[in-house]
RNA sequence: GCCGGAGUAGCGUAGUGGUAGCGCAACCCCUUGGUAAGGGGUAGGUCGUGAGUUCGAUUCUCACCUCCGGCACCA
């Protein structure tokens, strides 16, 4: 980094231009270099627009942006891609470069070369960038026409590069970016000299890829790195990706003895071990008070069923490569069920419907299984064997659209309860440019798009439309969340079909005495146990409420003398009267001839909501100490007052504030 | 599925062409202790699975399984 001093540049037309007291001091940089070919539009400083010169018919700007800056971040990682081809192409020649661009929290640049990249070539060439950085090359700005352009990266071997050029309209002209000798195609804008990036950036790591994210081509080697403008804010990020990996559910699921796999069973077969199960049956129990409230009735259908169903569905025509290949059960195919709306179809195609017993909402925690690609398991949240909280809403075509409402509703209820607010909903439709993916009825898809259109208005939320992301029977709302590893996934869905009236002739009688087709919604606001809960770990980071702890109170005998009390408060919690709980209390006792200190160790290290100390005090004024997983020690209660306490959160399913 | 990396006791890890250590957990003994690790001892591993190379493989090679990081996929 260069000393602090006021700046001058030199810009076209001859005219130089400081910049005022309000930057002295500050490191100021351009987005291009001095060479600048053409004129200046304007420059912003501190935040404030400059206009400096009248455009001359060119796209040229000039933007002077301090390192202080938030925009001085993506300057400083693009720059830094640049970098890091360079060093990459000085230290193993032959290697091609292709595109690297800067993204969230740093960069990347894709290569092609044959031989992969080890951690110690990372080693190398990130002392080559610190090397290339150190020696501030200057940045010079040329525009070429896009022939030439072609040309000269076809003569040196740039195939890649020429590809991307051949791709810009043939009356185009190309920027072509140099820091010392080396160069390369792109748009810019870059700053005046390589020395800007600073020194706090890390290669973090290397890839595949495909090249132009096609999985038909070629795959590149990527390598990833991240950059700052400073030490502190890179030892800030990696501050956060630790936290991010201890907030993991595949590690917290392993600590808190949640779940596990087994080569045994198989990739993306998850066994749920009592502790999570806990955790699936407060949401299933959560789900079942909530659906009947709403008029949901339960059913339940097998796992699997004949080919023929699956025919009728349309699944094996649009979703065959997700399903588990085919049982042979003497002479017939049998599939594992990738969904479970074929079942409930059937179900409501059993017995005939009147216009007045409209809407019939049938729920199922139903297991399916998803041949998913193998690359893309991972943990609970990405499985191949997994039960939805599902079912399906059979409703005229009048009450679709409050229909679709009321499943906001019961999503924003869940929502509110477990307090997440880092998600987006995403209206997802289908790409009308490629429809052999969806069911072939463009009329139809725009009517659904349109209902939901009008219910999503209607209730408010928010969201942003997304084409390609339709199931194939119909367009759907997914709520999309992020994993601690930043990965996306649809958390919870709810979808709209009108291809299932048609398939397996659903209708009900009108008030004319004639059948009309139904509509049906279907909805899944706690998406599969096995995301829900991989989700819902991250969230609370394994310390859950009182109503889904796996443990909700462990109590703490200090000495043996008092270990009868200790049980039999340990028996008249488990028998206290809950309304919502699944089975009473979970309580359990540490009789372990280990210290105190260290029982609530072990106590804390499982996250358990409360710990209940009980020594000889305690066993007189028939009380116990409570303490608090934050740390907070409540001091001596009776037991009557815990007892109140702890069932008023587990009804309520809302901790009391600490 | 593709590219790369990795699999050693329940968990976290060290290590080697001559069949393996450490910490935590488990178990036993001593300690009966007042809000995040008291002390001592014991047991536990066919080093992911299978094949090959070798006098000898946990170590080298190949295949498979599973996991990890990306990419592609993702109702």
């Amino acid at each position: 980094m260069s000393a602090p001093s006021p700046v001058t540049i030199s810009l076209p037309d001859g005219k130089t231009m400081s910049f005022p007291p309000g930057v002295t001091g500050a490191e100021v940089t351009a987005s291009i270099g001095p060479g600048l070919a053409k004129a200046a539009l304007a420059a912003e400083v501190n935040g404030q627009q400059w206009d400096l010169f009248r455009p001359i018919g060119t796209d040229a700007r000039l933007r002077i942006i301090t390192r202080k800056d938030p925009e001085a971040l993506e300057l400083i990682r693009h720059d830094a891609a640049h970098v890091l081809a360079m060093a990459v192409q000085d230290l193993f020649p032959g290697t091609q470069v292709t595109i690297g661009p800067a993204i969230e929290s740093g960069f990347y640049y894709d290569f092609a070369r044959d031989q992969p990249f080890t951690q110690d070539d990372l080693a190398r060439i990130e002392a080559r960038m610190r090397e290339i950085v150190e020696a501030d090359l200057p940045t010079r700005r040329e525009v070429w026409p896009r022939d030439r352009a072609i040309a000269h990266f076809e003569e040196i071997g740039e195939h890649y590069k020429a590809e991307l050029i051949r791709s810009i309209p043939a009356d185009q002209e190309v920027s072509i970016y140099f820091h010392g000798d080396w160069h390369d195609l792109c748009r810019g804008p870059h700053f005046v000299s390589t020395g800007k990036i600073g020194q706090a950036f890390r290669l973090t790591n290397v890839a595949g890829a495909y090249w132009r994210g096609d999985s038909n081509n070629a795959q590149l080697q990527r390598i990833y790195g991240t950059a700052w403008r400073d030490e502190k804010e890179l030892e800030a990020h990696l501050h956060r990706l630790a936290e991010a990996e201890r907030r993991d559910h595949r590690r917290i699921g392993k600590e808190l003895e949640l779940f596990t796999f087994s080569p045994d069973v198989g990739a993306g077969l998850p066994l749920w071990m009592p502790n999570g199960m806990v955790i699936r049956q407060e949401l299933e129990f959560l789900a079942l008070q909530e659906e009947r409230r709403d008029g949901y009735r339960r059913v339940a259908t097998p796992h699997i069923a004949k080919e023929a169903l699956y025919r009728r569905s349309r699944h094996l025509t649009y979703y065959k490569e997700d399903m588990y290949a085919p049982l042979d059960i003497d002479g017939e195919n049998y599939y594992l069920r990738p969904m479970n709306c074929p079942h409930h179809h059937l179900i409501y195609g059993a017995t005939r419907h009147s216009y007045r017993e409209l809407p019939l909402r049938i729920a199922e925690y139903a297991q399916d299984y998803r041949y998913e690609a193998s690359g893309g398991l991972s943990g609970l949240m990405r499985v191949r064997g997994f039960c939805q909280n599902d079912a399906h809403i059979y409703c005229r075509y009048d009450q679709a659209k409050d229909e679709f409402i009321r499943v906001m509703r019961l999503h924003a209820r869940y929502y509110d309860l477990m307090e997440i607010k880092e998600y987006h909903m995403r209206l997802s439709l289908p790409d009308t440019a490629n429809l052999e993916k969806y069911v072939d009825e463009p009329a139809k898809w725009l009517a659904a798009a349109e209902i939901i259109r009008a219910a999503m208005k209607e209730s408010g939320y928010p969201y942003v439309e997304a084409k390609g992301e339709a199931a194939f029977y119909g367009p759907k709302v997914d709520f999309m969340i992020k994993s601690v590893i930043g990965t996306e996934y649809a958390i919870s869905t709810n979808q709209l079909d009108f291809l299932t009236t048609q398939t397996f002739g659903l209708n009900y009688i009108g008030d004319d005495g004639k059948e009309q087709p139904v509509y049906v919604i279907h909805r899944a606001p706690l998406g599969s146990h096995e995301r829900f809960t991989a989700f819902l770990i991250e969230h609370y980071a394994g310390a859950f409420p009182v109503w889904l702890a796996p443990v909700q109170a462990r109590i703490i005998p200090i000495t043996d003398r008092v270990a009868d009390y200790a049980l039999t408060v340990r028996q008249r919690l488990i028998e206290l009267p809950v309304v919502n709980g699944t089975a009473g209390l979970r309580v359990d006792i540490d009789l372990s001839a280990e210290r105190m200190q260290r029982k609530i160790r072990d106590a804390q290290t499982m996250k358990i909501p409360y710990m209940l100390v009980i020594g000889d005090k305690e066993a007189e004024a028939q009380s116990v100490a409570v303490r608090l997983r934050s740390g907070r020690d409540l001091g001596q209660m009776p037991l009557e007052r815990f007892f109140e306490r702890i069932r008023h959160e587990a009804e309520s399913r809302r901790d009391v504030a600490e």
